[in-house]
DNA sequence: TCACATTTAATTGTTCGCAATTGAATGTGC
DNA sequence: GCACATTCAATTGCGAACAATTAAATGTGA
């Protein structure tokens, strides 16, 4: 005979929720982030945007998209607001109309040296050794790509 | 003598951060509950709220708060759309009149059976172990309470 | 008691995140 | 060559998320 918070409800609760854990580490990076990115004049999704664009340039805003899971709607205005902030161009491919492709202007470029000691501080703020970092990112990009699976059906 | 992807740029990849796995990981847990959720008619963030109340109900918005790392700017207006949805009251506390209590209604209190077929989907779509899973989450738990350790300095 | 700090929600403004729609460019089948 | 579907970015609308501010209630010290 079931009581208040029984047995039945332990699925139901939120420190046995995986998701929340995920949830909430992501919010706490978030708020770790926040002061490092400030003085780079980026939030934490521009600083996304902008690491892939120092592994590879002029590339169409799909491309963004489809390596950090994120769409149109909200890439277009962030990719906007870089713009303005001089750090990329948009410009509409010749070969292709449909595509705006995305490069870095000089300063877009520079800002990669001020970005490196980003790493190294949020490795610090983790306190916790590479390898188990490593290990943990591994776990996480794997469940992660299951869950990416079970969403195409 | 480096060349462009030189071993120096390694921390600065995409791939080797924890913290875009964490990211990434959020949204697709997002997707997946989704489906789900439209059917209980919340959003994740509702979720957690209701998740929350389930375990207690009667409790002001700072307690809420403080088990799901929020603030007042995202649980008013959240909480006043569960409470137009007549899910939750809200009520000012006759002891503190800076309090405002948060009550299920019985609707409220009904929705949580329908809830508990979500967790189920959500294990079936990780696709892993319910020990693997616990294991996870414990060390994300962990990575989340050391970064917020270093915010509050 | 009365000035003062603290606590608590609410509000405002900016930025994500995504679903749904639009519209232009491109590719395909017949 | 022409109707048709597909692809791609942009737009719109809604719901988070958070910083900063406001305002009211409460607690505290002299």
């Amino acid at each position: 005979m079931p009581r208040k918070q029984s047995a039945a409800d332990a699925p139901l609760r939120l420190d046995n929720q995986i998701c929340f854990a995920v949830y909430s580490a992501a919010h706490a990076f978030n708020r770790v982030y926040k002061p490092l990115l400030d003085r780079l004049g980026l939030t934490y999704p521009q600083y996304l945007v902008m690491l892939v664009l120092w592994e590879r340039d002029d590339v169409p805003v799909k491309t963004i998209g489809e390596k950090l899971f994120l769409d149109s709607g909200t890439l277009t205005p962030l990719l906007k607001r870089l713009e303005a902030a001089h750090l990329v161009k948009r410009t509409r491919s010749s070969e292709d109309e449909r595509q705006v492709l995305i490069a870095l202007t000089p300063q877009g470029h520079a800002l990669k040296d001020k970005a490196r000691a980003v790493p190294q501080s949020i490795l610090a703020a983790s306190d916790c050794s590479v390898s188990e970092l490593v290990a943990m990112k591994d776990e996480i990009v794997a469940l992660r790509d299951r869950l990416n699976a079970v969403i195409g059906e």
